[in-house]
DNA sequence: TACGTCACTTGACGGTGGAAAGTTACCACC
DNA sequence: GGTGGTAACTTTCCACCGTCAAGTGACGTA
C-alpha cells in the first residue's frame, strides 16, 4: 500500500508527552474506564502500535501517568503545608484539604493512583513520588509523638489513621456514595467544608 | 427456595447459583480482573451468551453478587453488634473489625462491592442491602447524638468518619499499600489488632 | 557511504462483552 | 392430544481491546 510521505509520520515530536496529556484528558473527562490505548492513539492520528515504543504497555502509560499524578499533588500538598505555619494540626488538615481538592478535579486521576492492579507499583518514579507524599504525613507525625511522648504504635495508627480517612472520604465522595449524607447536611455547606468537620473527629494530632 | 430442575441439555438445572458461586471463586481466588464471563461459563460447561439470560449483562451479574456480598457482611455485622452489648463504642468498633475480617477473607468482594462502575448501584437489591448495612453505623451515631447532644452536622461527621476509616484502611489494607507500615510495627502485631488501635484514634462514640 | 537505532506502521492473534437468530424443552390451554 | 408460547441455551457474528512480530523510513554516526 502507498506509504504517506509524511515528515513528521515517523516523529510526532513529542507523541510521549501527547499520549499523556491525551489520556489524562480521557481520564478525567471520562473514567479510567473509557481509556484505551487504541483510542488516544487514534485522537493523536497515530496508530495503535504507536505507545509501545515509550511505554511498553498500558501499565505502562499508567504508571507514569500515575507518577506525575501523585508528583503534582505532593507539590500543592507541600505548598499547602507550608503555607499552613508551624501547627501540626493545621498542617495535617492542609494535607488533607488538598488532597481532598486535588481529588475532585482529577477524579480519574486520583482513582488509577489508588488502584494498584493497573500499575507497576515498583517502579522507582512511583515509589520515589509515594514516598514524597507520605514524607509529610510523617513528619507531622513525628513531631507530635516527640511532643507528646507518644507510643510508637500509637504514632503509626495515628498516621495510618489520616491516610485512611484521606483515602476512605474521597474514594466514597468521587464513587458518589456520600450522596444520602449531604443531602441531610445544612444547605450551602460543601463537601470541603463538610470534609474538615470530619477530620476534627480524628483526634490527631 | 429456586426449584432444583433436572440438569439436561437445554437447562442446566441451577446456573444462576452456579454463576454466582463460580464467579464469586474466581473473584477471591484471582481478583476482579481476572473474572469474564466467557471464563465463568466455559468452568461451567456452557456457552459464553448463557449468563445473559440470568443478568442481562455483565455488570449486572456482578450487581447480584455485590448484593449477596453486602447483604452477608451486613448480617455478620448484626451478630457481632449484638454480641458486643450496649456500649456505643465497643459496638462501633465491632462493626469495623467485622468489616476488615470479612475485606481479609473475601478482597475480591469487597472490591467490587466498593466500585461503583462496575455494578448498577441502583438496583433494588444493591440499595437495600446498601440501607441496611448503613442503619447498622446510623444508630449508633444517632444514640451518641442524642446522649451527648450534639450538633447535627458533628454527628453526620461522626459517621462519615467512621464509614471512610473501616473503608479506607481496609482498601490500603488488600492493596498492600500498607506494607511499611506493618513493618515498623512490633513483632506479632496482626492488621486486625493494629485497626483497633487506629479505630481509637477517632475521637466516636 | 554504510550501518544501526529510533519512531512509527502494518497486520495478525487471541481475548473480551454483547446482539441477533436459531434450537430445544417444558408447560398451560383449548 | 395437539398447539402455541415462553424460558433456557447455542450459534454466529460484530466491534473493540492489548500485545506481538515484522517491515519501513529517517537520522546520527563512524
Amino acid at each position: 500500500m502507498p506509504q504517506v510521505k509524511d515528515p513528521s509520520a515517523h516523529h510526532h515530536g513529542n507523541l510521549r508527552a501527547a499520549l499523556l496529556a491525551e489520556a489524562e484528558r480521557v481520564i478525567d473527562n471520562d473514567g479510567l474506564d473509557a481509556l484505551s490505548l487504541r483510542g488516544i492513539s487514534k485522537a493523536l492520528g497515530v496508530t495503535h502500535a504507536a505507545p509501545a515504543n515509550h511505554f511498553g504497555d498500558l501499565p505502562g502509560l499508567l504508571s507514569e501517568l500515575a507518577a506525575d499524578g501523585i508528583r503534582r499533588l505532593a507539590a500543592r500538598q507541600a505548598a499547602a503545608v507550608k503555607e499552613a505555619g508551624p501547627d501540626l494540626r493545621e498542617r495535617a488538615h492542609a494535607i488533607a484539604r488538598t488532597y481532598f481538592k486535588f481529588a475532585v478535579e482529577h477524579p480519574g486521576l486520583v482513582t488509577l493512583m489508588s488502584r494498584s492492579n493497573r500499575l507497576y507499583r515498583d517502579r522507582p518514579s512511583i515509589k520515589e513520588a509515594d514516598a514524597e507524599a507520605r514524607r509529610m504525613v510523617d513528619e507531622i507525625a513525628s513531631e507530635n509523638q516527640k511532643k507528646k511522648k507518644l507510643d510508637p504504635v500509637r504514632a503509626a495508627a495515628e498516621r495510618t489513621a489520616l491516610r485512611a480517612m484521606i483515602h476512605g472520604y474521597s474514594m466514597l465522595y468521587i464513587d458518589g456514595r456520600l450522596g444520602p449524607t449531604f443531602a441531610s447536611l445544612p444547605e450551602g455547606m460543601t463537601p470541603e467544608a463538610f470534609f474538615d468537620v470530619v477530620l476534627d473527629v480524628i483526634d490527631f494530632p
